[in-house]
DNA sequence: GCCCAGGTGGGTA
DNA sequence: TACCCACATGGG
């Protein structure tokens, strides 16, 4: 450090936690009924809302094509008009079906899969499957294998940088690493309820048309001026 | 009518 | 590596 260069506050993640924590509860994420069930979300919910994902998944338990051997086995136009109202159609359909040939090294068990090698390499093989990147594979690892790996998401991404000093924007990885290296944060009690209280943030007041972030009640470390993520 | 939503893959320079 | 663009419905 410069001796021009003033000495920033550090910002703990983990007290943005207890303030988001504070204000909108427990989230309890995933909201699924089963594990398969939270894959099959994390794939449709791409760039699209929750609701309209619930209407996909609804239609899809109608039809009994709510399990990998029908993402397998179900004509791909059928499969598409399932889970029309999700958007993107025809390419999650393609990717429903990547899902479940994927799953089929398995045999479909979930359990086998999340247990079958160490964390990094199994989010490997999930990013080499179609329609998984990731932000899909680490939702995968977290709400469904149980594993300990922080979610990164667009409104994640967004009240990070807000919160720095400026620059360049972080990307997906480094983001991550800075969960990962807050000691205050722990794995196992707060990566999945701290991810679903950032997007109940985002969804409730963090604009990407609000650059400046200025009206928003919870997280003032984004308009205070520059600090920099400890 | 416009913007946005719990991204990803493919193409190009 | 860093951009761009396509992919598409539904709500505010």
């Amino acid at each position: 450090m410069t001796g021009t260069q003033a000495r920033r506050p550090k910002l703990l993640l983990s007290s943005m936690y207890d303030r988001l924590l504070a204000e909108y509860g427990p989230q309890g994420w995933w909201p699924a009924e089963t594990d398969f069930e939270m894959l099959v979300g994390a794939v449709l919910t791409q760039n699209t809302t929750w609701t309209n994902v619930e209407r996909a998944l609804t239609n899809m338990k109608k039809a009994d094509a709510l399990n990998a051997a029908a993402l397998r086995d179900t004509d791909l136009e059928r499969l598409a008009a399932m889970i029309h109202p999700s958007g993107y159609f025809n390419a999650k359909a393609r990717k429903l079906r990547a899902l479940g040939e994927f799953l089929a090294r398995y045999d479909d068990d979930l359990i086998r899969l999340f247990r079958s090698k160490p964390l990094l390499e199994l989010r490997k093989e999930l990013l080499a499957v179609f329609g998984i990147g990731p932000e899909t594979a680490d939702s995968m690892l977290l709400y469904a294998g149980g594993l300990p790996i922080f979610v990164i998401d667009s409104y994640t991404l967004r009240v990070l940088d807000r919160m720095r000093s400026g620059g360049r924007e972080l990307k997906y990885e480094t983001a991550q690493r800075l969960f990962h290296r807050d000691k205050g944060i722990d794995p196992e009690r707060h990566y999945g309820e701290f991810h679903a209280l950032i997007v109940a943030h985002g969804k409730d007041t963090c604009r990407a048309s609000d650059p400046a972030c200025d009206q928003c009640p919870v997280l003032d470390m984004c308009r205070t001026g520059p600090r920099t993520v400890a």
